[in-house]
DNA sequence: TGTGACCCCTAA
DNA sequence: TGAGTTAGGGGTCACA
């Protein structure tokens, strides 16, 4: 049959083929995933062997041949156990100059490991040794996660009692029967890239309700829901603890779903049903039955297996895996999406769905939860169940599917790297690819020289401390790919003193202002400047089919140019920290810091250009100037709420004064374009990005505000109290308040508002709710379940966990019996701050809590401090705020 | 009361 | 043992 399929993750399989010559090693693909048309799809891929290369160490000139020690030393390493053949050699580029390489094949991908590190200590270097198997497949045929294929048909799920096929799947490469409508076969010459499609996956989602008392599952629930069809079906399960297990592993081999979701899953509900199993399991038999939900046969070799099992499994602190799905915890995508104040379910629900009452009312109280299930177990269940299709909703409201496939789509790689891998994975992906096609030999990570402390960064402008009218933003797009293009910096192309070719004569060389020095791309053009420029002409093509869709109204393909114009910039942002980091495969210290030493040049260049054309600039950060139109100060640069009522009324005063202010913000847009033009060069775009009417900062770095009137019209805060989620509500509510009149110059009133609400708060008239402090702690789980604060060491994060107010809460909730996991943020209230350490009690919304009242001063002091920030530029202290009047000075007289 | 270490989180 | 970067503000604690 011919298909298509979007691919979640692959693995392989090894094993021996009977020849007339003896037995054979060969190497099985099992790649997982689901056809356009829906149907659940194991691909065995046959013909792909696993090879590394190596090549030897040392001075070696092309023209000169292959000298013979060289071919006694390959003979030997023909000779070496589980080699089955060495090729080549090919002449590849390397840091070093061209050298020879040759291509070893070996018996099977695990021998790689150790064929590898024999090699190195017999002087020789290796290359691409250290590339998953899956991935080499990924490379060799140029595929991303949707492929077309032509295969043949092994066993079809609807065949479910004809066991005469069970030897025509192993016969096919395969264990046993896959749990999948389709199990085929083919040759990795019947896989081929094809055009990025929405795989209408299936999801499941579940909870976990559980015993405190005894860490057993009282009941689960799940859904299950088609994305191609939008339907949703539900599950529940209660009664012996066994049977729940077991019957949720047979809904998720019954339903088939690609990616399993919850809340929180990672950190409780999949533990949970790990140590359960372990607890519980006689046999491999009931192992499997009671969590064999990988999409490979229940079989006890399956079990060995240390990753992409048939039971999931977590090696050290990463995302879960499993064989054929991909675990997404909803917890963590909404984590990253949407930044929440707070982490619970009920908080995202709540800030996602604010109308939908049912979405977030609190029923169960989960820090008692036997007493509940013993007497309520319905609501209990009722709650489980909504708390299991809370995901689904989340993960649509944020996209995070459609989103993660085409990171994968545009990084060509398997879904479950987009999801749950390392940004290095997907830049490795396009890096090798074309390192492999340019024949520049590819080293082994940790191969690079480690870089010698930090890097210098981007350069910061002093703020000019105050209010400023009619300000023009403008910055560079995409400056540090734009840098990496117009310098042509890559690792392919830095020039090193000890490399054995040297740039030919009048070479126009690339010199950085560190000194370091890449050839232009007319002598050789460096693999990242070609990634990028597709990448660029990519997401351009994206945005113009996207506004394409959107005028003519096709919600689906705005949503898929949008996604894929997303992930392209993504992906190209990414470029610039892999190459900076100290232990990438393709890296070398010189490249990150020449790239930000041209940035700073260019930045720092333009503003002492501008300031020459005597236009102040009053700030900027990395790419960006701020910079002060020339625009009369008599020029109204808002309008009042009464003068808009007016103008309604056609009165004249009013008329008069809106086009006067429409003229100044054209003035600007006119001095900001024409600006930006000029000093735009190809390789460094400057774009007019904004315009803002008043800008403000109280003078620190990285915090203003801003009225924005152009290209629409929005308050612009940056850095502040209000953008920080380890604020409390009352502050930031305040604060945005705040704003709104420093960006009115209402000063008077500012100061007024202030004094009030610091005043309220001194009080304790403000309620609990908005006092609500959120911090992330860290701290690594030594023992699941978490049941005793000593279950969780927090003295190899903190120099002194007893002094950081979040480990002291994160306690408190593991004594409550409430989930800590590592990483996640805690809410508390302070009700003590005289006492150093201050005392706080944890802030808990759905369970029973510790009754304290809060430290109203405390509070005050803390909003007065921040607040105190802004009222000094209208000439009031933090201390006058709390006081509530002006301390006399000097100059008041 | 001031200072430095440590930590969290944000801007870019 | 896992892995995108640096610049920067500001809160808290410990200690002088």
């Amino acid at each position: 049959m011919k298909g298509q399929m979007g691919i979640i993750s692959g693995r392989y399989r090894s094993r021996e083929r009977k020849t007339p010559d003896g037995p054979k090693p060969e190497t099985v693909l099992e790649l997982f995933g689901r056809s356009d048309e829906g149907s659940s799809i194991c691909l065995l891929v046959h013909g792909q062997r696993p090879t590394f290369e190596c090549a030897p160490i040392g001075e070696w000139h092309v023209d000169e041949g292959i000298p013979p020690f060289l071919v006694d030393r390959i003979k030997h390493v023909k000779a070496m156990e589980h080699v089955v053949d060495v090729s080549g050699p090919v002449i590849k580029w390397t840091q070093l100059g061209e050298r020879p390489v040759w291509t070893i094949e070996t018996e099977q991908p695990f021998h790689v490991p150790a064929l590898r590190k024999t090699l190195r200590s017999q002087s020789w270097q290796v290359f691409s040794g250290d590339i998953p198997f899956v991935n080499r497949l990924f490379l060799d045929r140029d595929i991303g996660m949707h492929v077309a294929f032509t295969a043949d048909v092994v066993d079809r799920r609807v065949n479910e009692d004809d066991n005469d096929i069970l030897a025509a799947i192993v016969d096919a490469g395969g264990e046993g029967r896959y749990p999948v409508d389709l199990t085929l076969r083919c040759d990795v010459k019947q896989l081929q890239a094809a055009e990025p499609f929405q795989v209408p996956f299936r999801i499941f989602s579940f909870d976990l309700e559980t015993s405190i008392e005894h860490e057993t599952v009282l009941c689960a629930a799940a859904w299950i829901e088609d994305i191609g069809t939008g339907r949703r079906e539900v599950f529940t399960y209660r009664g012996d603890e066994a049977d729940i297990l077991k019957q949720l592993t047979a809904t998720v081999r019954e339903q088939d779903p690609d990616i399993i979701t919850g809340y929180n899953i990672d950190n409780f509900d999949l533990p949970r049903l790990a140590d359960r199993t372990q607890a519980l399991k006689r046999g491999w038999e009931l192992h499997t039955e009671l969590f064999g939900w990988g999409r490979v046969p229940q079989r006890e070799s399956e079990l060995k297996r240390q990753r992409d099992a048939l039971v999931p499994k977590r090696q050290s602190n990463r995302a879960w895996n499993l064989a054929g799905r991909a675990v997404m915890d909803t917890w963590w995508q909404a984590r990253q999406a949407l930044k929440p104040r707070r982490e619970t379910l009920s908080f995202v629900a709540t800030l996602l769905f604010p109308d939908d009452e049912d979405k977030h009312k609190m029923d169960v109280d989960a820090s008692n939860m036997d007493e509940e299930w013993a007497t309520r177990p319905d609501e209990v269940m009722a709650y489980c169940e909504r708390d299991a299709a809370l995901p689904l909703d989340i993960l649509k409201a944020i996209q995070a599917v459609p989103r993660k496939e085409a990171v994968a789509a545009v990084a060509k790689v398997p879904f479950e790297t987009a999801a749950n891998g390392s940004t290095s994975q997907l830049i490795d992906s396009l890096v090798i690819r074309l390192a492999d096609q340019q024949r520049v030999a590819v080293p082994l990570t940790g191969s690079a020289e480690a870089k010698v402390g930090q890097i210098t960064g981007g350069y910061v402008h002093d703020v000019e401390a105050g209010l400023h009218p009619w300000i023009a933003v403008l910055d560079f797009k995409s400056m540090y790919p734009s840098i990496m293009i117009a310098r042509n910096i890559c690792y392919t192309t830095r020039v090193d003193p000890a490399q054995s070719y040297q740039p030919v004569e009048g070479e126009s060389l690339h010199e950085a202002p560190t000194g370091a020095v890449f050839r232009p791309a007319s002598a050789r053009k460096g693999m990242v400047p070609a990634l990028l420029e597709n990448l660029m002409a990519q997401r351009d093509e994206h945005k113009a089919a996207l506004k394409k869709a959107q005028r003519e109204d096709r919600t689906v393909a705005v949503e898929f140019h949008d996604s894929m114009q997303y992930a392209v910039k993504i992906l190209m942002n990414s470029f610039y920290g892999v190459f900076a980091s100290g232990f990438y495969r393709f890296t070398h210290r010189d490249l990150g810091s020449s790239i930000t030493a041209w940035a700073r040049q260019n930045i720092k260049s333009i503003i002492a250009a501008v300031e020459d054309e005597g236009h102040g600039i009053v700030y900027s950060d990395t790419d960006s100037i701020f910079v002060r139109c020339p625009i009369d100060p008599e020029i109204p640069r808002r309008m009042e709420e009464e003068e808009l009522v007016l103008l309604e009324q056609g009165d004249k005063a009013a008329l008069a004064k809106e086009k006067a202010y429409k003229e100044g913000v054209q003035s600007m847009v006119k001095f900001g374009k024409e600006l930006a033009k000029r000093y735009s060069r190809e390789s460094a775009i400057l774009e007019f990005e904004r315009g803002l009417s008043v800008f403000f900062s109280h003078g620190a770095k990285k915090r203003y505000i801003g009225q924005v009137v152009w290209p629409s019209e929005e308050m612009l805060i940056r850095g502040y109290e209000t953008q920080r989620t380890d604020s409390f509500p009352y502050l930031t509510e305040t604060m945005k308040e705040i704003f709104k009149f420093a960006l009115a110059d209402q000063g008077d009133a500012l100061v007024e508002y202030a004094i009030h609400r610091v005043q309220d708060l001194n009080e304790a008239k403000v309620n609990p709710q908005r006092l609500v402090l959120a911090k992330s702690c860290k701290g690594r789980v030594v023992r699941t379940p978490v049941k005793s604060p000593a279950d969780v060491d927090f003295t190899k994060d903190y120099a002194n966990p007893d002094s950081m107010a979040q480990v002291r809460v994160a306690r408190r909730r593991i004594e409550l019996g409430l989930g800590f996991t590592t990483g996640m943020k805690v809410s508390y209230l302070v009700t003590d701050a005289s006492r150093s350490p201050m005392k706080v009690t944890p802030w808990l919304e759905a369970e029973s809590m510790d009754e304290e009242a809060y430290d109203g001063r405390f509070y005050a002091e803390r909003l007065a401090a921040a607040l105190g920030r802004i009222t000094e530029a209208f000439g009031w202290s933090a201390k006058d705020l709390m006081k509530g009047n002006k301390q006399a000075s000097l100059f008041d007289f």
